[in-house]
DNA sequence: TCGATAATGTACGAACTAGTACGTTTACGC
DNA sequence: GCGTAAACGTACTAGTTCGTACATTATCGA
């Protein structure tokens, strides 16, 4: 009567491809969760494959975790390298990596949203990881070597060092994206609409440029 | 050999110290462990109470969160109210708003991050919620006084409107508390460090005042 | 004082969820 | 070809977690 299948298609191994579609799967899933929020087997059921394999090649949920923020932070970083920044003077440069955050912010919403999720969990994860200190390092030197072109040129104050400026550009950028959904729903603007999107982008730009511009 | 003990301590009825017991707690829990992370029967455990009156009184823990929810904004807003914004001329006026808003956030870690995790979950709470939206009102239309009396002052440029400063001014206060945790672990910066907050207390102000000031 | 109702405590259950035991198939070196 | 290890699938379990059934006590108005 149970009719038993003979396999019907032949399996097909293929390690990298496997662990690569988890990984996009798990990214998705703990973006749009939270961690608690996530759950394993919504995970395995959205792949090609099955839960076991999660736990062959990741362990478990936690190291699932943190394989996804690595991922989400490497893919990230190198904003910096295609800008050519050194072509032009400090202050259109600035322009450029300014606008490059809001932009790069803007067009990544999981990884602002598995940064929040960092952060709710006390940014334990995070502070495991070595590797990943350096990587935003390099941020603050393009930074660093902007403002002290700037100061040369006599265009920029000198009381205000790189990581300032980070935090300044950064948390216009991030927060537009993070608070979204609160924002819109209290004041009834919609961040991620077109032309308040090129507002707001047109105005961290003149923001950060008529500050560091102050003191001169 | 099983000594029953005779009910020893009377029970005392107090639905409003209950009802506030738990609502506390539950805060606390939320905020910490984020909305799928808390654990019901670990905010019963923490109370004077049991769980079984989270549910008598709140329902269930979505109902709770809610109620969580709409305290935290509650016991927020009227924060423009006794700043005395009248009596000074518009940059001081803005001046102190600005400073307010950093000292507020500073000090309520607890309802930034459930503002986070709020929109972690897309604010799907917040959305239903039509009272809220009304409370927050209040700051643009401080703002938008504020503004109004910068332009006949002639000190601020007319194309800013009072949602763009909001979010300018939140935006960077918001930031500061909520992503403590992975800012300082990539750039050896500690946000809540005193030299650190009143250095940032000082460049919100300056960015603004200039940013306003800048088409004058 | 007494009865009705609001307030509370205890113990339990049903469903979910992370993780695993066990068995099978594919791929690849020799 | 063939044997071995890597890659994979299924079915299950142990523990957790939200929620509730049932019983009891306090309170307050008539």
């Amino acid at each position: 009567m149970l009719e038993r299948m003979p396999p019907p298609s032949k399996r097909t191994n293929d390690p990298e491809r496997t662990k690569r579609d988890i990984l996009e799967v798990a990214m998705a899933e703990f973006a749009s969760e939270g961690y608690s929020g996530a759950r394993v087997d919504a995970i395995a059921a959205r792949t090609r494959t099955s839960k076991r394999m999660i736990y062959y090649y990741f362990g478990g949920k936690e190291q699932l975790y943190l394989a996804v923020l690595e991922e989400a932070y490497r893919s990230i970083r190198a904003l910096e390298d295609q800008l050519d920044i050194e072509s032009c003077d400090a202050r259109e440069g600035l322009r450029r990596l300014i606008e490059a955050t809001f932009d790069h912010d803007e067009r990544n919403p999981n990884f602002i949203r598995l940064v929040s999720i960092e952060n709710i969990h006390h940014g334990k994860h995070l502070k495991q990881n070595v590797q990943l200190r350096q990587l935003n390092a390099s941020v603050i030197a393009t930074l660093d070597g902007i403002l002290k072109r700037g100061r040369e040129e006599g265009v920029f104050r000198d009381d205000v060092d790189a990581i300032d400026l980070h935090l300044a550009i950064s948390s216009y950028c991030f927060f537009r994206v993070a608070n979204r959904h609160t924002f819109g729903a209290l004041f009834d603007r919609d961040l991620s609409e077109p032309k308040v999107l090129a507002r707001s982008r047109t105005q961290i730009v003149e923001m950060i440029l008529a500050w560091l511009g102050a003191g001169t």
